[in-house]
DNA sequence: TGCCAGGCCCTCTTTAGGGCCTT
């Protein structure tokens, strides 16, 4: 592998719309044992779809997850811990993700840019890779490139997480078992 | 009240449509 793989995931407020990008609530990575794991208050509010999958509320300015209080820092104090963490693994990375073309990375890249951090996150970040692309490249044949049905298939794990910090973790474990070859990976850059 | 997106890939394609994947 040419850099690092950093594998991360993002817990928002919703999909993007036309005329809306959700705002981030959580963001984990992981790159081997070194993890990164931060949340903040939203916002903008949290769709009931978005709600329904994380587990998360707003409840007077604070956030739960599934009732539960979450320490939170504000959006620019995550984003600068999360590049900090970058920039102390050996880089440049590639920062990998689930469908990062479709959400993860655009909606990463646009709160960056809110903060004028791109330039300082690009830096150490060489390209994003999508695992999406990458499942549907190495297994054509499957059925399914869900998260969840990936790590059922190849990971022999029931798993219905939908926390940041898990599914950056089974990415992960799903990327050290496929041990995807660089021609492969490369054509799932985005 | 009820509804809601965008990008990618595939194919019974390219003058298009439908399914998947993410929160």
């Amino acid at each position: 592998m040419s850099y690092p793989v950093v594998f991360f995931d993002l817990e928002t407020t919703g999909l993007i719309e036309q005329h809306h990008y959700p705002d981030i609530i959580q963001i984990s990575a992981v790159c081997g044992e070194r993890v990164f794991n931060a949340y903040t208050v939203p916002r903008c509010p949290i769709t009931r779809v978005a709600s329904s999958i994380t587990g998360f509320t707003v409840i007077n300015g604070t956030l739960f997850c599934h009732g539960q209080f979450v320490q939170t820092a504000p959006l620019v104090t995550v984003l600068n811990s999360f590049i900090n963490f970058l920039y102390s693994l050996p880089g440049p990375v590639y920062l990998a993700a689930h469908n990062a073309c479709g959400l993860d990375a655009p909606v990463l890249i646009r709160a960056l840019q809110e903060f004028n951090l791109l330039g300082k996150f690009r830096g150490v970040v060489d390209r994003f890779l999508d695992t999406l692309l990458l499942s549907k490249r190495l297994f054509s044949q499957l059925h399914s490139h869900s998260l969840k049905f990936l790590v059922s298939r190849f990971l022999r794990k029931t798993y219905d997480s939908h926390n940041a910090l898990e599914d950056a973790t089974v990415l992960q474990e799903l990327f050290y078992k496929w041990q995807p070859g660089r021609k492969a990976v490369r054509k799932s850059l985005i």
